[in-house]
DNA sequence: CCTTGACTTGGAGTCAACTCAAGGTGATAC
DNA sequence: GTATCACCTTGAGTTGACTCCAAGTCAAGG
């Protein structure tokens, strides 16, 4: 698969995915004869999996570092791991602190929906007045 | 209050806190006679609000925005609203791709654990027969 | 009276993460 | 055979959000 294929089944502009790969967060990928990249399905799985890490913020050095561990092998698995925990407590706790965001946005939001519904009903009952009026 | 209690209370620097100022996403705080920056309660208010807004990684560019609003009075109510309706649909939507983010971490965890647990079993079993072996 | 320390300003510097530009190669279409 | 197109590389530029710096002011303590 060529990276423009990659780029669109992705939404990673090609740009972004050769800069990855040059900054060792993506493995080397494999080249056809006049040297264009050929991603292979586990480049893919690569790709998929780095684009998941980013999307909910995770740096790009730790993941470099996480995927340094992983080309050396078994023995770090344990050092692995712990990034990985790390990195569950981080998210977990800024998924809490967008929670409390997202909470306080509802609450503001029916807050204004009142706000114009009373507004509504104040010209409704200008309205009403009207016939009295006359 | 000053603004390095502000800073204190709130864990923003003191830096930032002017510079929120000064890029008008947060309305100028009252000065004491000597030009020192008196935070009354309603400025707490907005740091506090700014602060949870941020900390959901709202841009500092919508926030300015719908300040800007509040400041033009009750006619805007109901472009706030929209605002503050996009972000939260953005918010909900980073908040999933973060669960998706989270529940691959927690697997891989697991894994991790399982690969560990099993190697150490594969010492045991080494351990168990050297005493066969003797 | 002088020093220390917290504050002020405006502008410059930094950092992460892209994003773009210039110049080059090779396959395909006309 | 030449124009177009998608790819390549290296290095520079951009963006968002701070963060730091230099130079200055003022109040309080020794």
């Amino acid at each position: 698969m060529k990276i423009a294929e990659v780029s669109e089944k992705y939404g990673i502009s090609a740009d972004t995915l050769r800069y990855y790969e040059r900054i060792g967060l993506i493995q080397p990928v494999n080249r056809n004869g006049n040297g264009i990249r050929d991603y292979s399905e586990i480049d893919l799985k690569r790709v998929e999996f780095i684009k998941c890490m980013r999307s909910a913020g995770l740096p790009i050095e730790t993941l470099i570092e996480y995927i340094g561990l992983v080309q050396q092998g078994d023995d770090t698995i344990e050092a692995r791991k712990e990034i990985l925990k790390e990195q569950r407590t981080l998210l977990h706790g800024r998924m809490k602190e967008m929670q409390k965001t997202l909470d306080l946005l509802d609450h503001k939001i029916e807050v204004y929906e009142n706000a114009v519904l009373k507004k509504e009903q104040e010209m409704l009952q200008i309205e009403d007045l009207v016939p009295e009026i006359l």
